[in-house]
DNA sequence: CTCGTGTGCTGAAACGGTTCTCCAAGATGG
DNA sequence: CCATCTTGGAGAACCGTTTCAGCACACGAG
């Protein structure tokens, strides 16, 4: 059997109390001689001991663990987040604990019976929105879970947030194709908020230039998002006045359009530029065109969530004081915004 | 402050001890009346009573959780596992601890830490081999750790695993292939026990024809695979007898090898067909043009994995009784090998 | 009426740590 | 040499469950 604390205090001649004050000893004012203090830690080192989570969790009420809440993990943009996130928790000592949400459950009560009652000690909440819907989220908030949002936003609430900048995302976009020669610039983004953001920031670069124009098309539902970049590049093709290039609102919907425009007949970046959203790993600049995409600063909305929750469950700051952070995509340039690719 | 099962028992007049027995009485021969398991059942109810993990699990040694060692999640194939060994595993009860490996770390040390300790009852194992190597597992799972592979077989040893047969996809692919009348067939795989058993596969097939012919491309690093991609497909069309199908070590590197076959001026899949490993989702469905990919069956992975790690965990499985279950994988046919797509 | 014999429940002992109170001795000062 | 500090460490309570031995009571049989 794996060996206790009773067994290396044993083992050190000391008493149970000593020898846990010397193996966590917080410095808070602890009086142990040094000749003790090695005998017990060595004793430690030889029993190989590791203390038992639970006992020590049910002692000072604290589990020293973070919970994730994640949907759709296999759409590279959350578990990418997600491997920055184990780097910050693990950094801090913490341990993560994961749930997705499934369809046709009370998402709270499911995130209450997996998180609740001190099995974490703070959330992550990277959930979409339809399996965890906004009230749901104000709901457990309320309840007093510390969370933090990672790149979704309530407005209105005092939930600590990291999102990245969409409307920066978007006018980069605007501007590196403006950069370029374009005037005429087609906007393709999913009828949400996030969508939203995208375009008004794009909208804002062009709206500099006046010699620019906008287009506009909107893409309904999320889950389409796949088939409908194929008919919305057929849609902005057929538009009276063509385009010369598009932004997508992520790289996914890029790869519809972008097939659409060869169906046509046409080149991309010649014909069309494109830029989309997300830079997927190993996927967007293997793409033929290799894409231009804005990138998210993933390892940074990583880090900064786990330091800000950790800030949250430590006291240091109020769970309801209503910080949010916004952090700078960054544009990568590639070949099918008419960047030659190295 | 949250309900206790001490306040429950107050509540509806009865000891601790019985309100303990009623709440998760495992039927062991409990002498209960109606009357009391109704009044304690209410209190509990009333109350919102949720039994503290940590106490409940000092006391029965048991932690109810399944802790999962994953690398690279952004590859889709990891992270659509994980989707379903998250539903299975809160199906039967239990909650995911989720690691991942850093460089530069211990692994073993890591893992103990992370897992070890009675923290997880047992572990998930989906980590690539240049962040854990098979010594290292083999020593946990020596050290007594509770474990199923997935996904990776460590060859000669009694560890339980879950895989899909590689062979049988390589051999599915080059079936679809001759079947579609072609004769002359590139493969192009990575140079790891699992390309290994791709092409394996892939030959047996084309072995029973006599008028096919193998060619055969070695990819080296796994890291490089996405920028291999072009440089295997600019090979292969220069090879002195050009192909008229290639099967890709998975999905990126189709994606990569395409985009050299359209430098070159041909077309897919008039010119060149080809298939891929590993269907990644939401992307090579929608590739230009849509790619025909061996989709190993993630539901079944997930869910075996979890269903054997329970068994084993549950004791009616010995951990070293060398299980090994092979799921087979489905073809799923697009354009990019000839066939027209819906 | 008494003696088993169930039945229904109580009480206490774990589980393995953390943390607080307090005591024994040695050091110090007068 | 005695009173007082200081230092180093022991000991116990507690965290919230589970589980098990055993007690009180009612009831049927002899």
């Amino acid at each position: 059997m794996v060996a206790k604390l009773r067994d290396v205090a044993a083992k050190a001649n000391v008493s149970v109390g000593t020898a846990s004050m010397i193996l966590n000893g917080k410095e808070r004012g602890v009086r142990i001689s040094a000749a003790t203090c090695a005998r017990v830690l060595k004793a430690a080192e030889e029993l190989q001991y590791q203390p038992n989570p639970f006992a020590r969790s049910l002692r000072t009420q604290k589990s020293n663990t973070i919970g994730v809440c994640a949907a759709y993990l296999y759409d590279q943009y959350t578990a990418t987040i997600l491997q920055y996130v184990n780097r910050a928790a693990h950094h801090k000592g913490y341990r993560l604990m994961l749930s997705f949400l499934e369809e046709q459950e009370d998402p709270v009560q499911t995130i209450r019976e997996a998180f609740g009652t001190g099995y974490v000690d703070g959330v992550l909440i990277r959930e979409s929105a339809d399996k965890l819907d906004d009230q749901s989220i104000l709901k457990l908030h309320k309840e007093g879970m510390k969370m933090v949002l990672v790149g979704r936003e309530i407005v209105g609430s005092s939930i600590p947030t990291v999102l990245y900048d969409n409307f920066q995302g978007g006018y980069m976009a605007a501007e590196h194709l403006l950069k370029l020669g374009h005037e005429r610039i087609a906007i393709a983004m999913e009828n949400d908020p996030l969508g939203k953001k995208r375009s008004e920031g794009a909208c804002a670069a062009l709206d500099k230039r006046d010699d620019s124009e906008v287009l506009f098309v909107d893409i309904c539902s999320p889950e389409e998002i796949s088939s409908r970049g194929y008919q919305a590049g057929t849609d902005i093709l057929h538009m009276q006045n063509r385009p010369t290039a598009i932004i997508a609102h992520d790289d996914v919907l890029a790869f519809g359009i972008i097939s659409a425009v060869k169906a046509e007949g046409l080149r991309v970046p010649e014909d069309i530029a494109i830029v989309g959203f997300n830079d997927m790993a190993n996927i967007s600049a293997y793409y033929d065109p290799p894409l231009t995409s804005i990138r998210p600063p993933y390892a940074e909305m990583g880090g900064t969530a786990v330091d800000l929750l950790v800030d949250i469950m430590d006291g240091r700051l109020a769970q309801d004081a209503g910080t949010k952070i916004l952090l700078n995509p960054s544009l990568i340039a590639r070949k099918s915004s008419g960047v030659s690719c190295p």
